[in-house]
DNA sequence: CTGAAATACTTGACATTGTCAAGTATTTCC
DNA sequence: GGAAATACTTGACAATGTCAAGTATTTCAG
């Protein structure tokens, strides 16, 4: 691969990397911060999720995680009950309430990103999605299941 | 647009967000931060930037880019010089140990995106180049100097 | 069966990163 | 000439992330 291709990839990377600073602003004005909101994600979208399964799939620091989950237990958005398999595991469950938190951010970024395409005509909204997921097709050989480098 | 187009944008946002997070996991061995890295990088490809501008184009904090400038002018990686014309402003410039710096962030950025692309064929990279810069086409009509939401 | 090693999670101490607001110097413009 | 605007700095602090040691439980070699 020549210079040049991996000048113009870069420039999509920085290009990318800004407007997702965007988007992600839109999130930030909810009350869970980044990390929080992922890991919120990763929660409800996860079948039985344990701290580890999250620490190993969002690649996060298990005592920092430790804290947002205890946190969100606090804030009642999630139970954890002791595995009888292993009593060294807790299994955790979203309640009703952070359930709703987790849409009123689905939707605060949903939102986000009809912004981002408003104003493009449908034809180019459409050449868009399909030319991102062609992305994800040839780049995810590689990347399928990439946390660490 | 329908929700199953947003769906399908947002599943791009994450997996590139993931793929950005592993790329600039390399960049975090230089003995720079992120921010500061991105600072350099504007530094060096702006002409005659100044604090201002870089804060306005990197869309930081005002207070924080001074400390980060002032750091970089005790590493000596930047001069700065009052400008003649406004004695408000600084005129800022990369040393050739600024430069030498860059360069060395600059490959190993550059070397973390051949490692992305390992393995592609020819023909897949050059589709995958030219799929970013249509999207990059697409939405730089809205997002060109788009700095907040 | 026992005890050393491994695993799952927690906690304390700390470093890094980022934010806010007030402060100084200079310029603009009525 | 002086109030308002601009460019940058500084102090105080909050948010975010990291490291390592600590507790409880399980696994597994001998």
């Amino acid at each position: 691969m020549q210079d040049r291709d991996i000048e113009r990839i870069r420039k999509f990377n920085r290009f990318y990397t800004n407007l997702i600073g965007i988007l992600d602003r839109h999130i930030l004005e909810s009350p869970l911060s980044l990390s929080e909101a992922r890991v919120l994600y990763e929660l409800c979208n996860a079948d039985d999720p344990t701290a580890r399964q999250i620490m190993l799939s969002l690649n996060i620091d298990e005592g920092y995680l430790s804290r947002i989950i205890n946190r969100f237990i606090r804030q009642g958005l999630v139970k954890k009950i002791r595995s009888e398999k292993d009593r060294r595991v807790f299994l955790l469950s979203v309640t009703a309430r952070g359930k709703a938190q987790f849409q009123k951010i689905n939707q605060a970024s949903s939102g986000a990103v009809q912004t981002m395409c408003a104003g493009l005509g449908e034809c180019e909204t459409q050449e868009m999605i399909s030319m991102m997921e062609g992305i994800v097709k040839i780049l995810s050989k590689k990347y399928e299941n990439a946390q660490a480098d």
